[in-house]
DNA sequence: ATGTGTTTCAAACACATGTTTTATTCAAAC
DNA sequence: GTTTGAATAAAACATGTGTTTGAAACACAT
C-alpha cells in the first residue's frame, strides 16, 4: 500500500477538527485538505462520513475501555470493594492515560466525549452504547455499591451530575482556562482540573438528600 | 400586517427544532414548514439564520435576565449576604419561572442553553456574552462572597463544575429520564431533578480542598 | 519487465443549504 | 375606487455538501 498513513492522517485531522468545530460543521473537504489527502480518500477508506466519525471515537475509546475493563477485572478478582473516591480516582487516572494522537491531546479527547453527548448525532450515541455500554455498566454497578445508602434513583441522578461536571468542564476547558487567566492570572492543566474535580464530586455524592424529596423516604432514626 | 403571528410561529418552531437537533442540523426549510410559513419569511423578518438563532435566545433570556437582575437589586438594596444554598436556590427558582412558549417547556430552555455552550457557534457565545454578561457577573460575585474561604481560582473552577452539572443534566434530561424509567421504573420532572441537584452542588462547593493530590502519575510517551 | 490488485487523484454528480429575486396578495389610507 | 406599502408566495440563485466515477499512479509478486 502507498502512503500507509493516509488513514491515520485522516483520523488525526478529523479528531482535531471535530473537537474544534463539531461534526456537522466540519466538512470532508476541510478534513482532507488539513490532512493533505485527496477528498475521495475518506469515502474510499471509511465508506462514509458517519463511519469516519465512529472510527475517530473507536480509535481512542477502544484502548480506554480495555484498560478500564482490566481495572474492573482486577477489582472483581481480588474481591475488593473500592470506595467512592477510589473509584472516581481510578476513572480519572485512566482518562489521563489516553494517548495523545499527533498534536492532539487530552483536551481533544474530552471535548469529543462531550460533543458525543451534546450533539444529537443519533447514530453515534447508538454506536457508543452498543460498543462500550457493557464496560460502563460494570463501572456504574461498582459506583452503586460504593455509594452511601441512598435510594437507587437518587444515586442514578447523582452519577449523571458527576458526568456533567466532568464533561462540561473538560469540553470547555480552553475557554474556561482563558477566562481564568484573564481574571486571576492563573492557568491550569487538564490534570490540575481533574484533581480539583475529585473532592468536589465526592462531596457531592456524599451530600445528604434534599429534605423536600426525603419526605417520600422517611428515615425514623 | 397580515398574519401578525408569523414571527412568533417561526420562533416557536425554531426554538423547538433547535433544541431537538441543534442549529446546523436544523434547516430553514424544516423550520418554515413546521411553522406553516413560507421559506422566505425567515430572511424577510429576521435577515439571516444567525440572527434567527440569536432571536430565539433573546426571547426567553431577556425576561429571565431581567428577573434575575431584579433579585440581585433586592439583595443589594437590603444589604443581605445570602448563603451558597440560598443563591443556588434563587437561580433555580428563576429558571423554573421561564415561561413555556407554545408547546415548548423548561426542557427546551435548558437544552438550548446547553447547546449554546457545547455547539461552537461562535457568534452566539459572543452575542450572549455581550448582552447578558453583566447580570451573570453580578451573580458570580455574590457566589464568590458566599463561598467558604477558598482561593479564588478554586472557587472559579467549582462554579464551572456546578454549571456543568446543571447544563448536562438538563440538556440530556429526556434521555436520562427515559433510562431511569427503564432501569428502576421511576420518572422525574425537571423540577424534581433541580431539587436533587441543589444539595449535590452545595456539598460540592463546600468540599475541602484536596491537600494531597492523589492522582496517580502518568507518563505520556 | 509484466501483470495485478490497491491506492490516489481530478472531475463530476446529485442534492440540500441559505439567500435573493420577482411577482402577487392584502389591508388600510386617501 | 384607487393608491400605497408591507407581508406572502413561488421560483430561481449561488454555493457547499457528501458521494461516486473513471483514469492514472503505485507497490510488489511473479
Amino acid at each position: 500500500m502507498a502512503q500507509i498513513d493516509t488513514v491515520e492522517r485522516i483520523l488525526d485531522a478529523a479528531e482535531y477538527l471535530f473537537a474544534e468545530k463539531g461534526f456537522s460543521e466540519t466538512s470532508l473537504r476541510t478534513i482532507t485538505s488539513h490532512a493533505k489527502v485527496n477528498l475521495a480518500a475518506v469515502n474510499y477508506h471509511f465508506g462514509s462520513k458517519k463511519i469516519l466519525i465512529q472510527a475517530v471515537f473507536t480509535r481512542f475509546l477502544d484502548p480506554f475501555a480495555d484498560r478500564l475493563g482490566n481495572r474492573l477485572d482486577e477489582i472483581e478478582d481480588t474481591g475488593a470493594q473500592p470506595g467512592l473516591e477510589e473509584l472516581v480516582n481510578m476513572l480519572f487516572t485512566e482518562i489521563m492515560k489516553v494517548k495523545p494522537r499527533g498534536q492532539n491531546d487530552l483536551k481533544v479527547f474530552m471535548r469529543l466525549l462531550a460533543l458525543a453527548y451534546a450533539q444529537t448525532q443519533g447514530h453515534l450515541r447508538k454506536h457508543l452504547q452498543t460498543v462500550y455500554g457493557h464496560v460502563f455498566s460494570r463501572y456504574f454497578r461498582l459506583l452503586v455499591k460504593a455509594a452511601p445508602d441512598l435510594p437507587e434513583q437518587e444515586l442514578y441522578w447523582r452519577i449523571n451530575f458527576m458526568m456533567g461536571s466532568v464533561m462540561f468542564t473538560m469540553s470547555d476547558f480552553d475557554t474556561l482556562n482563558a477566562i481564568s487567566e484573564a481574571e486571576n492570572g492563573t492557568t491550569a492543566t487538564v490534570e490540575d482540573t481533574l484533581r480539583r474535580l475529585l473532592p468536589f464530586l465526592v462531596s457531592g455524592m456524599r451530600s445528604p438528600q434534599s429534605t423536600v424529596l426525603r419526605v417520600e423516604n422517611v428515615d425514623h432514626s
